[in-house]
RNA sequence: GCCGAUGUGGCUCAAUUGGCAGAGCAGCUGAUUUGUAAUCAGCAGGUUAUCGGUUCGAGUCCGAUCAUCGGCUCCA
């Protein structure tokens, strides 16, 4: 048997073993649903009877009865029986009986028993005997809740996860695995390098501090001189704007539970006054809607009142109202507004997580407005643009083409014609089966291309988007007068490459460990002045580096030098300059190099140009050698 | 929002069955003047997330709230 299939059979096998088990404890009423195997072990889901639930400390009661189960080396037995018979057998299973039910007329229904007393529905493949799992490792390690097949409307079950590997070795060496990404947690490192923190009075709203910052204005730098070579012009727009403007996008329709709703000034009342149509509840948009006296003094907020902003949650809408502000002319089309301005989600609790998943960023956003027969040329550059960003990171990257969905918006031949052009364009850069496509996954308002990065150690991340669309514009009433004179409406290309910033640079963070590329680096250069008679010299050396723009930072306390080390050793700069007697005499730098080498005796002028070099290519490496 | 867990100086962590809130690092002061990852001594730092309850007594037990973590779900 192949290996994977072997990993599969016995991983699946344990998930039942852990459902006999589970049932051995909780008692016959446990009712239990599906256990499938994932990429390092198996789940399986269960409800179980009023008023328990297994928590941490009944791991180790599970595992028990899971070893004590195998070493009874009963025989897996497999078979079919009819629908009727399935019905009978799990007739107290509620789950079972629905997912029978559901099986197509001419399905072949199989049963597994595992021993005497425990039988599952299920396709298999199984071990014959559960004599064949003694020797695989496995250890539980979390449990979640679920719902029955993901619709949050019906039953809550619990989920119950485990590793499992074929030896032990193996399954420690998973376990290392998962304890090394933890050392790569942004969070930690973020931390640990003073470039980020957060509060509690701004949930999911990251606080750059100087270091951070440091690399987010080096990521900025960044696009805007890509995006500048390609054609692109930049804007800034309102942070909140009018509902009306929401109205007009759809947002007031469709986004509303994740915008941050800004009180206008009837949004609030100081006098006594009778206002109809009160939202009750701000956090639940389905909250009853009453009528209520509202008292001098109190504040209300009404989410109908006219004068109702909101902080946006996209750009989309004001770059629409940039485009509009004037006729537009065929010829001036490609039309290409990029943007950095902050955004506001309002997120679900639980659903934040560092700066992965947060309340308020930027995206590298851009909006740009073509003539239908521009959006092929006008993807593939934007693709072009991707491919350079990706690689200056050492990521590889996937593309994903969504196609269009039952509920698509808009005029049926333009979607065809704009699906065949990404096609094209994915066939020509990736190759036919370089890239995956979604059939029908795409938005209702335009075919999309999702770029998913891969970092260090094998995640894939959803960075950048290409989202095509043919409803913004419909929506806004955007035109251009054509060569014929007629009035066209332009196809809306959004697009971002980073994403967003802040979740960018979450996953660099991880992605380099914290040891980041010279461009990149919050600190470039360190200085250490030996004693206090040397910092003459260093503040010559700091100045130089500052005019060249290398980012240094210098320690001129009356310390011990080694304790100046450790501090810039501590933030990662990549270089630390040593600077004594010698240095000074000799107008040179040493240089401690991150990674523990050392160059000692560099002339200042050769250190600034290899600096300046490593800026100018952003190259991954750190040079050390002066070849 | 759901299931489970966590919250003690800036950081990492202690505090026995409910019984005086403690240490290391960082910080400050002084000494040391040092050529490559922790020199020595002293000082200061706390309403134990917040609010409420039980108790003679709460970091510890109970409840609520907030934030965070692991997942689920969601994510134009």
């Amino acid at each position: 048997m192949e290996k994977e299939q072997y990993l599969e059979v016995y991983r699946h096998s344990l998930a039942h073993i852990m459902a006999k088990a589970i049932i051995e404890i909780y008692g016959k009423d446990v009712q239990y649903a599906i256990g499938p195997q994932i990429e390092d072990g198996a789940y399986y889901d269960f409800v179980l009877p009023e008023g328990k639930s297994i928590t941490e400390k009944d791991f180790t009661a599970i595992e028990n009865k899971m070893r004590e189960i195998l070493k009874r080396k009963e025989d897996w037995t497999r078979k079919e029986v009819t629908r009727e018979e399935a019905l009978e057998i799990f007739k107290d299973q509620k789950f079972k009986t629905e997912l029978i039910k559901d099986l197509p007329e001419d399905e072949k229904i199989t049963v597994y028993y595992t021993g005497e007393d425990y039988v599952d529905l299920c396709r298999g493949p199984h071990v014959e005997n559960s004599k064949e799992l003694l020797s695989a490792a496995f250890k539980i390690h979390s449990t979640s809740m679920a719902y029955w097949r993901g619709d949050e409307k019906r039953d809550h079950m619990q989920r119950v996860y485990l590793w499992a590997y074929p030896s032990k070795d193996e399954l420690k060496a998973h376990i290392k695995m998962i304890e090394e990404a933890k050392e790569r947690d942004h969070r930690k490192i973020g931390a640990q390098l003073e470039l980020f923190m957060f509060n509690e009075t701004a949930p999911g709203m990251p606080y750059w501090l100087p270091r951070g910052w440091q690399m987010y204005q080096a990521l900025l730098k960044y696009s805007r001189e890509i995006q500048r070579k390609h054609g692109y012009t930049e804007i800034a727009a309102p942070l909140i704007n009018n509902k009306r403007l929401w109205l007009v996008s759809g947002h007031w329709a469709h986004y509303l539970n994740n915008m941050f709703i800004v009180p206008g000034m009837d949004g609030y009342t100081k006098a006594d006054v009778d206002i109809d149509e009160l939202v009750g509840d701000l956090k639940d948009q389905d909250a009853e809607v009453k009528k209520d006296k509202i008292e001098a003094g109190s504040v209300v907020y009404n989410r109908e009142s006219i004068d109702t902003m909101a902080a946006k949650p996209m750009n989309c809408p004001n770059a629409m109202m940039t485009y509009k502000r004037k006729t537009r002319s065929y010829k001036e089309l490609p039309i290409r507004y990029s943007e950095y301005d902050v955004l506001h989600r309002k997120e679900k609790s639980g659903q934040l997580n560092g700066l992965l998943r947060v309340q308020e960023f930027r995206q590298d956003d851009d909006h740009t407005f073509v003539r239908e027969d521009q959006i092929k040329s006008e993807i593939a550059d934007i693709i072009s643009i991707a491919d350079e960003v990706y690689k200056t990171f050492g990521v590889t990257y996937r593309a994903e083409l969504s196609t269009r969905p039952a509920d698509f918006m808009g005029d049926i031949e333009v979607w065809n014609q704009a699906e065949k052009d990404l096609r094209e364009i994915l066939d020509d850069t990736y190759g036919p089966d370089g890239y995956e496509v979604n059939e029908g996954d795409g938005a209702f308002y335009g075919p999309k291309i999702d770029l998913q990065i891969k970092d260090a150690i094998g995640r894939e991340w959803q960075c950048g988007t290409i989202q095509l669309d043919f409803q913004l514009p419909h929506n806004f009433g955007l035109t251009y007068t054509a060569e014929d004179g007629t009035n066209k409406m332009p196809v809306v290309i959004h697009r971002a490459i980073y994403g967003s910033l802040e979740r960018f640079i979450g996953i660099i963070i991880e992605n380099f460990k914290g040891n980041f590329p010279f461009w990149l680096s919050p600190m470039q250069v360190g200085i250490v002045p030996i004693r206090p008679e040397h910092n003459e010299y260093a503040h010559k050396v700091e100045e130089q580096l500052i005019e060249n723009g290398i980012r240094v930072e210098a320690d001129y306390n009356d310390i011990n030098m080694k304790t100046k080390i450790k501090t810039f050793h501590n933030y990662r700069d990549p270089y630390i300059l040593v600077l004594g007697d010698k240095e000074a005499a000799e107008g040179t730098v040493s240089i401690n190099i991150r990674g523990n080498k050392k160059l000692n005796d560099v002339p200042i002028g050769k250190f600034i140009e290899l600096c300046r070099k490593m800026n100018k290519t952003r190259c991954l490496e750190i040079i050390d050698t002066l070849d």
